[in-house]
DNA sequence: CTCAATGCAAAAGGTTTGCACGCTT
DNA sequence: AAGCGTGCAAACCTTTTGCATTGAG
């Protein structure tokens, strides 16, 4: 995960482990040792378009939302200060209780604009 | 769903059809409708926290977002104005294209925060 | 030897699809 | 007879779990 810092699911680490001549894992060990990672808050957890969770190592502990591409993973962060303060201001007029929120933005980053056809992620230059 | 107009999952719509006596349908018809329903717009769909899928008719047709309670699916509806421009600016300054946002807020409400201990929805007064 | 990590296979949970049945026209 | 909606069962996909094996300390 280090050498890319995209989103990806735990079915494509999976299939990058296996595709990597000298690594290997069982779909299994992805998943447990997400889990572990996620538990210890050393990847970031993101939800994709349809549902699957997309994972990536997080670079640094400040809340914040992505604005991430749906075809290749790469997300922009960013925050949005006054709109934290909004959640909280309707959730206490409504008076609800323990309220989380869920932001996140999907495109099509310039990069995947190009090819747009295929549904295969670009190759991503480090 | 004309007599409650909380989100429910399908699964939760066909078993509170099974529940009524003079209704019946089977999982399959729900999913089937529910995706015609959808298709047509008169149905709005929104995610739950662990990824289902929950409807409820739709009630008109501003876009709007959701403060909805995990336990028992009512929903208020929200607007911010503010916030889909800052949206559109963060997408423009990253140039990304056709840019969607997923914008929920997950909450417990008041009536539910009543009766925490059990999972089961309260009773909707209408 | 012990214990933790691994991976295969199977289960789980939500959703979709194949296919045949029965009802209406 | 044709066509549609229906529903059961099975397929699908992602994620989780059971269980036996492996390997390091």
């Amino acid at each position: 995960m280090r050498r890319d810092d995209r989103f990806r699911s735990a079915q494509q680490l999976h299939a990058d482990l296996r595709a990597t001549p000298t690594l290997s894992a069982g779909l299994t060990s992805v998943y447990r040792i997400l889990r572990i990672l996620t538990d210890q808050q050393v990847v970031e957890v993101q939800r994709a378009e349809d549902g699957e969770f997309l994972y990536r190592l997080r670079d640094n502990d400040r809340h914040h939302h992505h604005l991430l591409c749906r075809i290749c993973g790469r997300a922009e962060e960013f925050t949005l200060d006054d709109l934290e303060h909004h959640t909280d201001r309707i959730a206490g007029q409504h008076r609800y209780a323990d309220v989380t929120h869920h932001i996140d933005l999907y495109g099509t980053c310039p990069e995947c604009l190009g090819g747009q056809n295929d549904q295969e992620p670009e190759k991503y230059v480090e």
